[in-house]
DNA sequence: AGCGGTATTGACTTTCTCTGACTTTGCTGA
DNA sequence: TCAGCAAAGTCAGAGAAAGTCAATACCGCT
């Protein structure tokens, strides 16, 4: 089995033991652990985890320095629409918040989008509803704006 | 985790901690609390607290002197504020989505953002609340919802 | 054997961090 | 007043990582 091939199953098995599909390596270190020139690394990133291949690489130079992968959620559509078909026509505060929280840790959604959805279910909104609707109008909410995701 | 990074993170919890969006230090105190030589600090303030990132460098030598970092108020964030305060506590939906349509069109929000605001105001959502609450709630929802962009 | 593509290597470059010597500025007390 | 101390500022250099690229090696085909 080639080097490259080698190099390339520890990534993705780093990014798997991962909960949010990042892998974060030192270039110099894992190519030490290889016993190969750290170049060799950049060759395995470049071949094997391409933007079209669902992979975006971050990284930083300097003392301290990193190489970051992350595996970017190829099928985000079909996994909101999912959630959302999960839904059911009432939902309280508690479990709205879990969906979002979950969204944003597996990299489903921005910080920013999630910000704001969990604006429009803030208590100030619902202060305004009368208490037995308030499910019902919450399930919807986030429904649509999931929707709006696509 | 590098220095740099450390020494970032105590300035911005000093920031956060205070209420007008400023942290003042003494140089070389700081740097001794962290160990390091002084001019370590005016590396991480010239790398990472620069204008370019929203920030205003002010200090003075000599005996008693000081280093003020102040976070300033991006443009965005108070134009954002000022639509929120321009609103009313009722709103219509029509009024709303010319909120929003102006929003986009000056840059201020994301088109994906405005999608997930738009949803959340969507008639589905709405028919579920009562004609007369109607105004209150878009209007607490969309205050809320930008609030949240800040 | 020769060709084309994939792997591997190593020399060189660029970027980021950290330090220390030296400079500038402001305050204060004799 | 002004000498001296107490800050903060500047800058260049060393070191730590990562990036680039061209030369070479290897491997499977025809």
């Amino acid at each position: 089995m080639r080097l490259s091939d080698i190099i390339t199953q520890r990534i993705i098995e780093m990014i798997e033991s991962s909960e949010n599909n990042v892998a974060e390596i030192g270039r110099n270190e894992l190519a030490e652990a290889f016993g190969c020139v750290p170049s060799q690394i950049n060759y395995v990133l470049s071949s094997r985890f391409t933007p079209e291949q669902g992979y975006i690489i971050e990284s930083r130079r300097g003392g301290g320095g990193y190489v970051k992968i992350t595996r970017v959620q190829l099928s985000k559509s079909s996994a909101i629409m999912h959630i959302i078909n999960s839904m059911g026509s009432q939902i309280d505060n508690a479990t709205a918040r879990i969906i979002i929280e979950n969204c944003i840790h597996s990299g489903l959604i921005s910080v920013e989008s999630a910000a704001i959805i969990e604006a429009a279910l803030s208590g100030t909104v619902f202060k305004e509803i009368p208490v037995e609707l308030r499910g019902r109008v919450r399930a919807s909410m986030l429904k649509q704006m999931f929707l709006a995701l696509l």
